[in-house]
Parts: C-alpha cells; structure tokens; sequence
DNA sequence: ATCAATTATGAACGACGTTCATGAATTGGA
DNA sequence: TCCAATTCATGAACGTCGTTCATAATTGAT
C-alpha cells in the first residue's frame, strides 16, 4: 500500500529542530495517521474509521496508535483540522482570483464552498454535519467565526458591527443550506449547474438588502 | 409529482382485520420499540441507541427484536418516519393558523420548520443530517417532496413551474441552512430569537424577487 | 555497558450488530 | 379435541469495535 503522493516523511535531513527521535516518531505516526484516515474517510465516510484498521494500515500497532492520539476522536479533529485549512486556502484562492468589486468576490467565496463540498461531500459532512462528543471544539468555533470574517471582509463590510455581522452570518447560512440539500442524495435533487445559479441570487438578494453601504 | 405527505402507518391497530395473537404481538413490538428508541434517540443522540439496550428495555430479547425488524437501522428509519409526520403536522398546523396571505403563511412555515428544530435538536439532525446506508430511501424523497409542495402552495405558486420550484427550493434551503447553523453549538452562534427575524428577511427578500405575480 | 525512562506490542475487556440452533408457542385442519 | 406444521422467542456465539494494560523492547545519557 505505498501510496505516499506527498513528501511528508523528512527523512534524517536537516536537523535544524532538534527533534528527538521518540519525537520524531510520535511525529511522523500523527501525521500519517491523519493522512490514511482522511483517505478512509474520504472514502466510506467516518464511519468506516476504525483504529484497529488505521493502525494496521499504518503498520503499527492499536498500542502506539493510542499512544500518539489518546483517542479516536482526536485522529478526526486532526483530519478536520487538515480539512479547515483545506477550506480556507480555497476560499482564499477565491477571493484573490475574483474580480475586485465585493460582489465578485462573494459570488466566487459562495461557488467556491459549493465547489469545495461537491468535490468531497463527505468531508464537507464531517466538518458541518458530523455530530459527537466533540462538539464543544472552540477551534471549531474559531475556524467558522474565520469563515465569517472572510466573508464580511470580502462584502467590505464592518467586522466589529453585529448588524453587519448578522447579515453575512445570513448570507452563509443560506448558501450553507444550499449545499446542504445538494450533498444529500436523498432530499429532493439541486442539481449542481442551478445551484451556482442559487447563490448568485442569494447573494445578489443579500447586497440588494445590505444595510447602509 | 403528487405524493403523499405522510405514509400513515397506524402502528397500534385493533379494528376490523382480525389481526393474530402473532401479528398483534409483533406490532406491539414494533409500536413500542420505535417509542422506545425515538426516546433514546432525543436523549441521546442515534449514537445512543443500541439493539441490545434496546431490547432489554423492551423486556424483549434481541432476537426477537430482530424477528420484528431485521436490522437497527430499520428501527432508526421507523423513528425517521414518525417524525416526519410530527414535522408535517407542525408544518401543517402552522399554515392553518396563519394569516390567510401567502407571505404570513410562508413565515409561519419557516418559523415552524426553526421551531421544530430548536425544540428537538437531535430529532431534527435524525431527520437532516444522519447519513448512513439509509441513504438511497423513497420515502424520505418523496416526503422531503411533499415539504416543498406545502411551501409552494403556501406560496399560491404553480406547482408544475420548474421556475417556481426551484424558487421555493432555495427558499426552504436558505432556511434549512440557518436551521443547520443554529442546532450546532460548534459553529458560531446563531441566537434563536435572532434566527426567527433572519427568517423573516429571507421570506420578505425571496418575495420581493419572486418571479412575476 | 549499564540503567532508568519511555515506547511498542498484542492479548484482554466489555459492548456492539447480527445470526442461528434450539425449544416453546400458536395455528389451521382432523 | 388433538396434532403436525408453521411461526416465534431465546440467548449463546461470531466477529468487530474502542480502549486499557502488563510486558517486552528501545531509547538517551552515563
């Protein structure tokens, strides 16, 4: 299964942090860890993680999985954590490719999350509609007001007013929605080219709507 | 594209059709195990639910369980679609009470499809979020179906219109995501008492650009 | 080379979904 | 009423799950 497309394994090479070799290995298995469970669960969806699985997919034993993670629950942060990286380079990469009018530019941030969750459905899911214990995530919250603040910077908008905040928190929860209904098969079908015709309108509706400009 | 809204299983029968001591006996096991579960289910979470806790509350074993069932997810499905009617009930009960004008019974549905949510969280994440092999279910299209048709008759829109259709459709998106955002304590608060003007602003916004009249 | 500290290992624990042989119950026809 | 035939209830059993733990191997520093 030598499926490496990345580099992430730094060999002996430039010692510059003086990382321990337990260190290093700690290291490395976090970080394939996280690599195979997100293929996994990009897969078959989460459900199909297990840590018998991954550890045997990492040639390592359930013992030093947990011994690098603690918790399965931790190798899911780890891969949402990935995800919201993921997520926000894309959405930057947007932004920065849009034309510089505000409208331009949450068009583009609206396909690009519609973009984003129709590439990969199910890690979209486990980012927004994956429910357990670890709910109370303040880097979570963080990553999401991050989202919001982009959003509210892209529509020239004032970060420090709840109006304005509230409006933008409006704007992603519609597109949000979106979304949402066309990355599940079974509620009635959005198909994909009229859903980019949907946030166009929702954003067109919004800044019809913006207060003050 | 008629459907009906709801599949009116009675569970609980004693009328005319002689129902055996065995039919009997497997109903009552099937009425009292949905009960059972929906009830873990809203204490819980569906994570919660378990065949075998399930049927020793039932004071039943797990086989029998199983004779009545086949599998937990059909169970599951059971709650899903009792649910659905309490949804359409709600939903249903909101248009009749409202303002005979289409833009009051319009945001008595949206308000009433935040209601149900907010009352019931995890009901409502069963209903929208869960997502397992249970994907590929009629039923639920056709009730997710029979949703926009309320909208859309709320709405004294044609219901042939694929144009109206997918009007509606955003509509119900744009509340359905702001739903999303306010049941999840993760994602960046959405106060429920702000929620309910969000909905208003996006039936007035949606109305004010919906095609002709 | 030695040794205390750390890490790796996989057997073990309890719970999970599901199946199945076994025995009990119910049925319709005699 | 009784009796096969059919149906149902039961709980042990299978394989897997997340997680823990005693034990063995490995490490860094001497």
């Amino acid at each position: 299964m030598g499926r490496d497309l990345i580099h992430t394994r730094p060999m002996k090479s430039q010692p510059a942090p003086p990382l321990s070799r337990r260190e290093r290995n700690l290291a490395d298995i976090r970080a394939r860890a996280t690599q195979i469970a997100e293929q996994i669960i990009l897969d078959e969806g989460v459900e199909g993680l297990s840590a018998r699985r991954l550890a045997k997919d990492l040639q390592v034993s359930v013992g030093s999985l947990y011994n690098a993670f603690g918790d399965l629950h931790q190798v899911i942060r780890s891969v949402i954590a990935r995800s919201a990286e993921l997520l926000a380079n894309a959405l930057m990469a947007a932004v920065a490719q849009a034309a510089p009018d505000k409208r331009s530019r949450i068009v583009a941030l609206g396909d690009a999350y519609f973009d984003f969750a129709m590439a990969e459905p199910r890690r979209w899911a486990l980012m927004f509609e994956y429910r357990a214990e670890l709910e109370i995530d303040d880097k979570a919250r963080d990553f999401q007001g991050g989202l919001l603040d982009m959003l509210i910077a892209a529509g020239e908008a004032d970060p420090t007013s709840q109006t304005h905040r509230q409006f933008f928190l409006v704007l992603w929860a519609s597109v949000h929605g979106v979304v949402s209904l066309a990355t599940r098969p079974t509620i009635v079908a959005i198909q994909p080219e009229l859903a980019k015709n949907y946030i166009t309108d929702l954003v067109d509706s919004a800044l019809n709507r913006f207060p003050v400009d």
